[in-house]
DNA sequence: CAGTTAACAGAACAGGTATTCTGTTAATTC
DNA sequence: GAATTAACAGAATACCTGTTCTGTTAACTG
């Protein structure tokens, strides 16, 4: 009947998730995204919408980055403080090597939830997934007794709170070493 | 010889400030504060420039909010942990109450500070005034034991870093339960 | 192999917002 | 009190960026 599509939208996808990790909905155009997956422009309209359905598919997609690449070691069945502090500890040494991305969703939760309550779902998903690790991490740092005997609930918002403010902090000028010492500090007081 | 300005540029910066904290950079046109002001569209840019130096005064004038009405507890010279708390408290009575501007200045970090390098620097004095009113009340929470015995620089920043996260997470549509069980977590771990 | 149908490439369109221009008014100074 | 000069009010401009239109091409189906 017709012609085929020539492009992966998934590969667009990656592209676009990339560009609005790297420079925020506010400064990424559907251009930049035409121009880096050499699709032509109809071509993204057509098959993603508009620029707002553009950014809330890349946001789902980086939901697998999130799961499968950062929190793999908070989901561990054996996982306690020492994963807690493994984490923080992987996040600051991205951010030593100048990596100051932070993290897509976190920064959609300031920069477009307010406007766009399906981009506000989607961060809830993320956040939700966070949490389910983080919790799993808790729960088994207090049965070991690894980290102070504190309301489960509270540690674990705490956490995800930690997460998101590292996420978003890294992309202001904040000096590396302040933020370094904003972690540390939080890390420091788990401990039993 | 000349007419005199019929305005108040401060009272014009007044309404800037509100307009910009309640909406943020981005949603907040001059149109709006010229609407908000009551002042003609060219006195305004006669008076401060363009939008971004009208932002970049209005975030200096906020810097007057925060010192005075934000940071007097903590300032203050027997300030210990519970000017912490109570400054903590105060932030999520707030947000009970439903106000969910924020905090200009953590947001401008955000926002902002990355495209301009002059937000970033009045920004950094604005986190430079939060940092010595933190800093003033953990030296008397640590001088009295009433916090943990850690690196003091460390949980200053801590500190600071908890005040950004709110400032800013306060802006997305997380529910406030969750804020609040943030809050309370990263204020459990702190006493001795 | 032919017809149909949708994707392609690029230009054109549209809407919103920052910015500036024009005539007019009124305060200040001599 | 008159001249001057800058502020006022509103419209007009400019520009950026998201969105759509046009002719063209090529893949699938019968």
């Amino acid at each position: 009947m017709a012609r085929s599509r020539e492009f992966d939208p998934n590969a667009v996808l990656d592209t676009a998730v990339e560009l609005f990790w790297a420079k925020g909905y506010g400064q990424c155009g559907v251009a930049d995204v035409v121009d880096a997956s050499g699709v032509a422009r109809y071509g993204i309209y057509q098959a993603f919408g508009d620029k707002d359905a553009l950014y809330r598919a890349a946001l789902q997609r980086y939901q697998r980055i999130v799961r499968d690449n950062f929190l793999a070691g908070l989901r561990s069945p054996d996982a306690g403080l020492a994963a807690i502090e493994a984490h923080f500890e992987r996040m600051l040494g991205m951010l030593a090597e100048g990596d100051r991305r932070g993290c897509l969703a976190c920064v959609a939760a300031v920069e477009r939830a307010p406007l766009d309550s399906e981009v506000a779902a989607i961060v809830e998903d993320t956040l939700t997934l966070m949490r389910d690790a983080f919790s799993n991490a808790v729960d088994g740092a207090l049965a070991r007794s690894e980290i102070r005997a504190v309301e489960r609930d509270w540690l674990i918002e705490y956490l995800v709170g930690l997460q998101r403010t590292l996420g978003t902090l890294v992309r202001s000028q904040t000096p590396a070493k302040e933020i370094e010492q904003c972690v540390r500090g939080a890390l420091a007081l788990l401990p039993a």
